[in-house]
RNA sequence: GCGCGAUUAGCUCAGUUGGUAGAGCAACCCGUUUACACCGGGAAGGUCGGGGGUUCGAGUCCCUCAUCGCGCACCA
């Protein structure tokens, strides 16, 4: 064979690092990642059914990780394939200023660098720190997110705390108030000492933590007790109405005994949340410090007091432990309650689990504080009266949203059954402050400050989750309901996101977009498992086996590192990340360029035509054979069942293209008629266009890079090519 | 306590509606005037966690047990 007259690219391995950064420059000025310009330059039908899809916006508290990366392919591909497909298709960017997350994360490094607290700044200076900070993280997260390839579209970015989103948020806050769902009330919440904030029930971790067990006497009763430091205050004894044990007390009726810093009245209480089984079946309560003591307390009407303070220490109800840390109490106390023959029993070997914050790591104190609630059992008149918690549960068995795995509709309806009113003010500066004013005993909540003076507005913030909530359509133009955005892409195709966080994000999407729309706020849920090491460990900083994304892609090219994401990782199921395995799909991308370099040499003397029909028999069949793998490829990018797909046409280009096909046509070239060859140069020619618009949403910078090598008239960028029609 | 997932080749994992078990990596043999050594050809490797059932036929469906992992609730 004559040396061939083809670009002299392919006479190299194929060079990601030359390539990527090309191309995805080429394709945000051909500004086809904006769907109003793919309609304006004729590559998308106005009238085309529309695929839209909000990105999970990233928190700007640093750098994207390996799991960003993964959701950013997925969704990626679920994008390119609808564009090509001719749909009118938005994928939206922005990112999340995570309030919690992103302030304690400043405060961090405000401490390890300057050795200063927050406070020591005020509130503004800090502000300012934390706006650079998350700036700065925004930046990062947007320059990685396009070496990922991401084809999304960067005029609509958002940001959960810019201007329109604090808009939509005040907007939403004072139509649920005025709706009564929103409330301020003193209620049991989780009591962050060290973040000094309340946060929800869905921001605890529980930990296994062995402790002691403590058998105490409480006059003529036996009561177990971890928590000692608590039991100060404990004035009421409480224990099942139908124990028999205990069939002798009466309900109210009063003893009087001795307890830790001398003789207290108790009083006898009973309730039938009293598991008998558990310890001697009597405890005694500590409303204030205790979710369910708190309920016990509500149901009869008891009297409530305060033991512990928001740091942690012992209030002067502990006698001569006041201002002492409950950790630095506990066995003083006991000490006491020994020294005074108190003690019962000691079980060194009790295991329980101890809430903590998910930011801090703190472990969390129980307290009565004033908060501000959403109700989600109260029945909303422009709802068909039905509660929040309906509406949620409804949305998802009405099969109005469809989420994938259906295994998470169960986690999901558990959740709702468990849901309690959903605490909403924390006390950090980093957030959207909650547009509530005060004056004396006057309230005012209104999306606008009040006219007039002395107005003072609560200092509290809202958890990050509530903008988050709203943000299918606060990215579209809400409240302005005539918003040509909200309009047309609203509800969303698709909500793709990592499954830990459906109850965060995905139901609280769905609260306020069926409250507040009336409509959910997408059809489908996508939910992908977490990315682990070959070992199968979640990838940590801690573990030291973080796998950075931008490293790898540097290493191996972006294409293979998204190729190696999505082989063999069904939806909800968690990926397992290995080099081995990224460098398999680098040899593969260079795999297709060599095929492209024997199909454009050998090809040559023909030209491609679409419309070509005088195949032989042989490529008949080998057409049919195609496309009817195509056609089982199409049906699976509609189901979004990617990692099968990307099996399969790996397989076929590989194994049965490459390795068979092109090692015959060597002989036909070589020896066979005019007529075999002709036939079998288009089949290459047309086999490997196919090939290439179906890997593009996989692999789309080996694929358009190659795409602008092939000698065919008229094209477009292969990112708003057709996808292939069989 | 309630629920979910996993268990398939040495390792990491696929296997869509039940129809002769697949890939990557590793290991073995052969092959470089060949589109590609980031390669090709060949061979090897699995009683699909155990047991039971349904079926003409089960990795796939049902029951049960075991081990590992996860979620939720409780935790006086």
């Amino acid at each position: 064979m004559q040396e061939p007259n083809i670009d002299p690219k392919f006479l190299k391995p194929y060079d990601p690092k030359e390539t990527e950064d090309r191309i995805y420059k080429l394709w945000e000025e051909s500004g086809f990642f904006n769907p109003d310009v793919c309609i304006e330059k004729g590559v998308t039908d106005k009238n085309a059914s529309v695929f839209s899809m909000v990105l999970p916006p990233p928190n700007v508290t640093g750098t994207l990780h390996i799991g960003h990366a993964s959701m950013l392919t997925i969704e990626d591909i679920m994008v390119r394939f609808a564009r090509m497909q001719g749909k009118r298709t938005l994928w939206l960017p922005g990112t999340d200023h995570a309030a919690i997350a992103t302030q304690s994360k400043v405060e961090k490094i405000l401490e390890k660098e300057e050795g200063k607290r927050k406070t020591d700044l005020g509130r503004e200076e800090f502000l300012k720190r934390v706006e650079k900070f998350a700036q700065e993280s925004h930046d990062t997260i947007v320059n990685q997110s396009k070496k990922m390839g991401a084809s999304l579209d960067w005029s609509r970015e958002a940001y959960t705390l810019d201007a329109k989103r604090n808009f939509a948020v005040r907007t939403a806050f004072k139509k649920m108030y005025d709706d009564g769902l929103i409330y301020r009330g003193h209620r049991i919440v989780n009591w962050d000492p060290k973040g000094q904030t309340v946060i929800s029930d869905d921001e605890l971790v529980y930990k296994e933590e062995k402790t002691k067990f403590y058998y105490l006497k409480y006059g003529p009763f036996i009561i177990g007790t971890a928590r000692p430091e608590t039991k100060f205050g404990d004035k009421y004894v409480v224990m099942h109405p139908e124990d028999k044990r205990y069939a002798e007390y009466k309900d109210g009726q009063k003893i009087d005994l001795e307890w830790i810093n001398g003789p207290i009245t108790a009083t006898i209480v009973k309730d039938e949340s009293i598991d008998m089984e558990f310890g001697t079946g009597v405890m005694t309560i500590t409303p204030w410090h205790s979710t369910v003591d708190f309920e016990i307390a509500e149901r009869h009407n008891l009297e409530k007091e305060q033991i512990i303070d928001k740091y942690g220490k012992l209030l002067p109800i502990a006698g001569e432990f006041s201002g002492m840390k409950i950790k630095d109490a506990r066995e003083k106390i006991i000490a006491k309650l020994e020294a005074k023959g108190l003690v019962e029993k000691i079980d060194e070997n009790y295991v329980h689990n101890i809430a903590t914050a998910e930011r801090t790591d703190a472990v969390v104190e129980p307290q009565i504080m004033n908060q501000w609630f959403i109700n989600v059992n109260k029945q909303i008149k422009d709802r068909n009266n039905k509660t929040l918690k309906e509406l949620m549960l409804e949305a998802v068995k009405s099969g109005d949203v469809n989420i994938i795995p259906d295994r998470f509709e169960k986690v999901y309806y558990n959740w709702i059954e468990n849901l309690r009113d959903w605490c909403i003010s924390r006390q950090i500066w980093y957030g959207h402050r909650i547009p509530v004013w005060y004056k004396g005993e006057e309230i005012y909540c209104g999306v606008e400050a009040p006219g007039g003076e002395g107005w003072e507005q609560d200092s509290d913030t809202l958890d990050t989750w509530f903008s988050s909530g709203l943000w299918t359509f606060s990215t579209l133009g809400w409240p302005d309901l005539n918003a040509p955005d909200f309009k047309t892409y609203h509800p969303t195709s698709m909500l793709e996101t990592a499954h830990d966080i459906i109850f965060f994000w995905v139901a609280r999407m769905i609260l306020m977009s069926t409250y507040i729309l009336g409509e959910v706020p997408f059809k489908t849920v996508y939910l992908q498992g977490v990315v682990r090491d070959a070992q199968g460990r979640k990838m940590s900083k801690s573990l030291g086996n973080a796998m950075d994304p931008l490293e790898v892609s540097a290493k191996y090219g972006t294409d293979a590192v998204r190729m190696s994401l999505i082989v063999g990782t069904g939806p909800g199921n968690d990926t397992k990340m290995s080099e081995d395995k990224i460098r398999a799909y680098k040899n593969y991308a260079n795999k297709l360029w060599n095929i492209t370099r024997f199909v454009l040499s050998s090809t040559e003397f023909t030209k491609y035509d679409k419309d070509f029909n005088k195949y032989t028999e042989r490529e008949n069949a080998l057409v049919e054979e195609v496309d009817g793998l195509i056609k089982e490829i199409t049906k699976e990018m509609e189901e979004y069942k990617f990692y099968l797909v990307s099996e399969k046409i790996y397989q076929y280009t590989w194994s049965r293209f490459a390795d068979v096909i092109i090692e015959q046509s060597k002989e036909i070239f070589l020896s066979g008629t005019d007529e075999d060859k002709e036939s079998r140069a288009e089949f290459l020619l047309s086999t490997l266009i196919k090939i290439l618009k179906i890997l593009h949403p996989f692999m789309p910078f080996v694929t358009e890079e190659i795409w602008s090598l092939m000698p065919i008239e008229n094209k477009k960028l292969l990112i708003v090519e057709e996808w292939p029609k069989v």
